[in-house]
DNA sequence: CATCATGTTATAAT
DNA sequence: CATTATAACATGAT
């Protein structure tokens, strides 16, 4: 599931009980989800404090979870409590009923008077990470589609690499937050570069507006589009009703995992091969190497 | 039964 | 040191 549209998705679903208090926590602790942040603890800690912001970056989720205020002294003692989410190649989240019933791989619940925000991973490659500094965040990389992603800035990581291939480059979250699998293929093909080419042969400026492009565009189809529809249909997003809208048939998105797929340009069929580490899906006849 | 999957990480090999 | 390859993780789809 997540790239960065999919995890800013995943946002936009649990931010509406943002200012509600958590009622009860429910976990199936024995999942491999909790491995660096025991069920136990998350039990313990969030009911009674209000959800009070959510962040997205790359592919990690924030929720802000603030104590009770406590009227009397003590002024600022209590520290907000930061959970961070990564959805590995599974994970989901989606909010329901605040009586929802535990589905198949749910493995954890946060209820409020209003809602229940799920958790949903069958691999169970995501997981959570309890946080007591201030700002975890601090020291991430820019986003593709922040200010801060300069030209400038996108040249430096490619001099500092210039012989890692392209691919490889698009998948390494420290340069390309958020970009995976499809998203790092649909990059390479309007960028018309073979997925193997050297970072260094590249012209920075093609490839940051390839990448803020396929960016912009992963938001508005996907992000946008079932954020829309969620809006109309919350059980959309549930375990067994699960409606998922992708990038339109001009994108290279829908053909890539087809046998004998073409190419929407061109209408050569796609190679297929293993790069940097992962199955990889490009035009033969656009993106020479 | 075998293979593959929108991801990460530890370890090994180059 | 940097980069790449491989396996592992847990489950479902084909």
């Amino acid at each position: 599931m997540p790239e960065l549209a999919e995890v800013e998705l995943a946002r936009r679903l649990w931010h509406p009980a943002v200012g509600e208090i958590i009622t009860s926590v429910d976990t199936h602790p024995k999942t491999r989800i909790f491995r660096d942040c025991p069920a136990k603890l998350l039990q313990q800690l969030l009911p009674h404090t209000t959800l009070t912001a959510t962040r997205a970056h790359g592919k990690r989720l924030l929720f802000t979870f603030s104590p009770p205020i406590t009227n009397n002294k003590s002024p600022i003692t209590e520290v907000p409590l930061q959970v961070e989410l990564h959805l590995g190649m599974s994970g989901r989240l989606y909010a329901t009923s605040p009586d929802h019933r535990a589905e198949k791989h749910d493995h954890f619940l946060l209820r409020t008077a209003h809602r229940t925000l799920a958790y949903n991973d069958y691999r169970q490659f995501g997981g959570l990470k309890l946080h007591r500094h201030p700002d975890p965040w601090a020291d991430l990389p820019p986003q593709v589609l922040d200010r801060a992603f300069t030209l400038r800035y996108l040249s430096a990581l490619l001099d500092h690499r210039p012989r890692v291939a392209l691919k490889a480059l698009l998948l390494d979250q420290a340069a390309f937050p958020g970009v995976g699998n499809w998203m790092a293929d649909e990059i390479c093909w309007r960028l018309a570069a073979h997925p193997s080419t050297p970072v260094g042969k590249l012209d920075p400026a093609a490839l940051r507006n390839a990448s803020r492009t396929v960016c912009c565009g992963a938001l508005r189809h996907v992000a946008d589009r079932n954020f829309a529809l969620a809006g109309t249909r919350t059980e959309a997003f549930a375990p067994g009703s699960y409606v998922h809208l992708v990038p339109p048939s001009s994108w290279l998105f829908q053909h890539r995992w087809k046998p004998g797929g073409a190419c929407p340009t061109c209408k050569k069929t796609l190679s297929r091969a293993t790069i940097a580490g992962r199955t990889t899906a490009w035009c033969p006849a656009c993106q020479l190497l």
